[in-house]
DNA sequence: CAACGTGGCGCCAGTCACTGACATGACCCG
DNA sequence: CGGGTCATGTCAGTGACTGGCGCCACGTTG
């Protein structure tokens, strides 16, 4: 038995992700997951808060590259330029993830309360994103209401990107911020 | 006992808004609310499909009230305007209601699971936002995201005016989409 | 090497959200 | 007045989650 738990965490995330392909997530109890996993559910609970969080894992990490992308950004760029950029280079993970990535999207969107609970974690995230921008001088309103914005083509592109991967992100990125600004001109 | 069930559905509104101020959600058990409301437990659940959802009524109400506001703005408007002028329809309801409002809120701040239940309600109407605005030829994607980013302003707007409630909600949707205008001209 | 601390885990009992099934009594309609 | 419908009460059950305890594998220290 390894003395740290990543073994185990890992196998408790792997058994869950199949588990709710076969069966759904209601369908299957955290019980089973534990089991698939050859570890107690106690433990299951141990590793993660809540049986949802087992498919939201690394977000620390995602916070930390968010941030760290947006105070890398090259200098004098506007609010919207940042965020660009910065969901360029995050977005890059995301690319090369894709294989993992796509049946853990899949999941969460057969599932309601997986759905909320992503809702949740993209607002943290974009909060994140604010608090990143307001370090580099953006204004106080302003920095929230770009994060918000910018979060929302960067969801808008990574919908289009998963229905068409041929393009890569970058393209649909490009597409997204476009749109908005679109948006601004006309409105 | 009244025919119809409305008379403990408000009951039961009641009376979980008292102790979740209370006690706060967390320490609230439903049977304490049902207790409360002088019914039992399961009539709870065969009003509101969940213990947070008591919160979050008239959602229905809501949907097709934004609709239409949505689908009566003047005709010539760029979607942002549409928006604007919606949500200054909606905001009306919104400040009629503030004493209930407020403490609902205030409940649903201190929560993270309310908030994540809160979170989805606007994501679900914001979805009817963008329905409407292509009922009005918006194109698909663009209003996908114009109705994101107005939600968005809606709510920086109505946090503002929850700080200072002074000045009116009408003045501080009119600052944030204005921001948002800045933000899309500089950047 | 031996004693010790620590951390991951199994186990057990308990609380609470939520559900399905059936019974009952109030109401409305013919 | 008889029958249907609807809100509710009652009860048993499932499953998510928690606290507490003890065990054992490991690393550390003397």
């Amino acid at each position: 038995m390894p003395r740290s738990g990543l073994e185990a965490r890992r196998r408790l995330q792997q058994a869950a992700l199949e588990l709710f392909q076969e069966r759904g997530f209601d369908r299957t109890t955290t019980a089973e997951i534990a089991a698939r996993a050859g570890v107690n559910e106690r433990t299951y609970f141990r590793h993660f808060a809540d049986k949802r969080e087992v498919l939201f894992d690394g977000e620390d990490d995602l916070r930390a590259s968010l941030a760290q992308a947006v105070a890398e950004a090259p200098e004098g760029l506007q609010p919207f330029e940042i965020l660009l950029c910065a969901f360029r280079r995050t977005g890059r993970a995301l690319e090369a993830n894709r294989s993992f990535a796509e049946p853990r999207f899949a999941v969460i969107a057969a599932t309601p309360a997986l759905r909320e609970r992503e809702l949740a974690k993209h607002a943290s995230l974009a909060d994140v994103v604010a608090e990143a921008l307001r370090q580099r001088a953006v204004p106080d309103r302003l920095a929230a209401l770009a994060a918000q914005t910018g979060w929302a083509a960067y969801r808008q592109a990574v919908q289009a990107w998963t229905n068409d991967p041929g393009q890569g992100l970058d393209a649909h990125l490009a597409q997204a911020f476009d749109d908005l600004r679109t948006l601004s001109a006309t409105g």
